[in-house]
DNA sequence: CTGCCTGCAAATCTTTTGCACCATT
DNA sequence: AATGGTGCAAAAGATTTGCAGGCAG
């Protein structure tokens, strides 16, 4: 499988796009941030390596990742949107604990299969989708009372 | 089970806040709303029927619906926050057609219960999950092609 | 009076866009 | 020259908040 900057860089190609070095900068800090990134977030790692790259530029780039399913966004309802590492990534979902906001990447072959059977029963083709489940993890737990 | 707009304002009550006529209304409003609306298009249909009522009171009532968990935000990942009638209503999830938009409100008792099993088996206690199914539903699948 | 409510407008916050300039072909 | 790309600042869109006045107990 092709490393995720030739991927970039080949999408960008097929638009008639064309990586520059911000763009290059941007997908690897991206790439080594690991979870779930906003746009600010990116933005200010990417400025701590060069700091004349602009806001827009992040926001614009991040779009391109997110169309060349190099990157995936992530909501978690808060109003700032994520971003997380698609390209070469096992397929995954969320849960959530909703005290320390602690976030586990889970998988259940027999639900995804589930999942499927489900929309194809209303006559759709799936093409993706995103669950997340929220809970109260085991240590929270114990610590009862300790918050809200 | 007590109607809504009991629920509400016992909500309320526990809270010291006070049910209003603006906040009747924009519940009596919203119950009548089905599917999932955003705040503004609420807002409207309030304003429909008492031009006095202020978009202010409408996101503030609408927190507080959400709060006493009569109302659910539904999250579709543009930049709006609707709302869906949570109390009294069964629980589901949504299958949404990429191309058209159309969704369907589903549920499906197997993976609710692998769901909760899977949480488990993670510490977790669950409390609640969201599932996104995206697909495209059959009628787009027919007319292929015609859009983007 | 006191405390909650409300409408309005201003403020915030995130994201997008217009524009003038730059770089590469 | 032409086509994109960029940074900046302004704009846009959604939501929140400050405030002065209003109402109920």
């Amino acid at each position: 499988m092709k490393p995720p900057e030739k991927a970039f860089s080949d999408y960008l190609a097929s638009r008639n796009l064309k990586m520059t070095p911000q763009r290059r900068l941007i997908l690897e800090t991206f790439i080594k941030t690991d979870g779930h990134v906003s746009s600010e977030e990116l933005y200010n790692r990417v400025k701590a390596k060069d700091p004349s790259v602009g806001q827009a530029t992040v926001y614009r780039t991040l779009k391109l990742l997110s169309e060349s399913e190099i990157a995936e966004a992530v909501d978690f309802g808060d109003g700032v949107a994520r971003y997380e590492l698609h390209y070469g990534q096992d397929h995954h979902d969320h849960l959530i604990c909703e005290r320390c906001g602690k976030n586990i990447e889970i998988v259940d072959p027999t639900i995804e299969r589930l999942q499927e059977e489900l929309a194809e029963s209303y006559g759709f083709e799936l093409e993706r989708h995103k669950m997340y489940l929220f809970g109260i993890c085991e240590s929270c737990r114990k610590k009862k009372g300790s918050s809200e």
